[in-house]
DNA sequence: CGGGATCCCCCGAGATACTG
DNA sequence: CAGTATCTCGGGGGATCCCG
């Protein structure tokens, strides 16, 4: 079999193949938050090799995952973006970005946040914590390293996004430490966090306790000590 | 980094890092389906180099996901088996099962169906499925190329599991091709599969209507042509 | 015979340089 | 800006061997 196939009619199988290989996931995350051009990628896939960033590219095209678009007009620079059948992963890629983040809890050496895993972290605790019912439309920004995201939400709807917000009623920074995912986790409570200065919130003070409510992820229970 | 590693806090990126390695998520398939030894892995996982399996084992023991254990009595032999963490997996790999087998019309040459991949496909369609209300067990037993597994329809619950069943009420045998796999689709009806020969029914052939309701997997509403 | 370990080959990832 | 070209090297693929 071909080195990527593993001979097995197996829809499993079928998704290993593409998923697995090396980079392939954490490209169609950058993609799945909004159209990317091959720079911007590569900026936000530190230690991506260039040669690997445009073959994972053309694959995902061939499988019918990703398209190259000229943009119109003066610009005149190529944007990747997810097509429909890429769309359809979100739930099983979100599925796999709570498993994984259930188990993580302290960054490791070197290890930094991303724009783009940032979005997805908030997306993927939106639908983890307590659905909102907020009157009016709350919006909130989170840093946490060099990464910014923010989260709009509207009656019973959260959305992420990258960057900023032009006027957003809650803004909270975490250092590139375990600060923001212990809140999530809620072994750390936002009382606690602010005044053990593990993060840093501005704004709308009281909104910080709906925030730790709205966005929860869990730590396993199933962790022992040694899977960090 | 290691290379194995993204260099990225993000549980996508941990996830990867674990599932990405070759072979892993059919290893962790297999396993799901129930404890198996290594030789049994070897067999169920056609093609794998056994330093691969090897090296995989002891990795997914070390990433606390897996761990071996030593039979007691007369057998000493080894089984592997998965760990309360790896059963916190399931749904994701079976909603990347699901999105794989929408994608996924035609075997292609040389490709095999085994065990564990039959029973993790009867598991997948049941949740796509309509749940079912039978009054009473209904017990089927699927075999398509050379493997075999079977379900227990029991009032609103299904489970699968692998191999014969000993009093099955129905038994669905489809050859090596795309029959069941469009059965389960519902691109081919039940009485135009039987009649075409793709599948081939014993039992009581008034459940197969039923068992096509039971069990879905559609394909993707977003395939072309290309993305067989 | 089950459960691996070892060896060799080679593909593909990683790093860097370079070009249309 | 958006990639190719080139080189090195670790890890996978495949076969064989070994040990209890």
């Amino acid at each position: 079999m071909r080195t990527r196939e593993y001979g097995q009619f197996c829809g499993l199988a079928r998704a290993a193949e593409i998923l697995g290989q090396r980079w392939a996931v954490l490209i169609l995350r950058d993609l799945l938050v909004g159209p990317r051009r091959y720079s911007d990628l590569a900026a936000g896939l530190p230690g991506i090799p260039s040669n690997v960033l445009a073959a994972r590219l053309k694959e995902l095209e061939q499988d019918g995952l990703v398209v190259r678009q000229a943009r119109g007009g003066a610009d005149r620079s190529i944007v990747y973006r997810v097509t429909d059948r890429a769309e359809e992963l979100r739930p099983a890629l979100d599925a796999l970005a709570s498993w994984g983040a259930a188990g993580m809890r302290v960054p490791r050496e070197g290890e930094v946040v991303t724009e783009a895993s940032l979005v997805t972290a908030l997306r993927v605790a939106a639908a983890g914590g307590r659905p909102p019912g907020a009157r009016r439309t709350v919006t909130c920004v989170v840093r946490a390293g060099d990464a910014v995201a923010h989260a709009i939400v509207s009656g019973t709807r959260v959305t992420a996004g990258p960057g900023e917000h032009p006027a957003p009623d809650l803004t909270i920074s975490a250092g590139s430490g375990p600060g923001l995912r212990d809140l999530l986790a809620g072994t750390l409570g936002p009382e606690a966090a602010v005044a053990e200065g593990v993060i840093e919130v501005t704004g709308d003070r009281s909104l910080l306790a709906d925030f730790a409510a709205t966005f929860h992820v869990p730590y396993s229970a199933s962790l022992t000590g040694s899977a960090a």
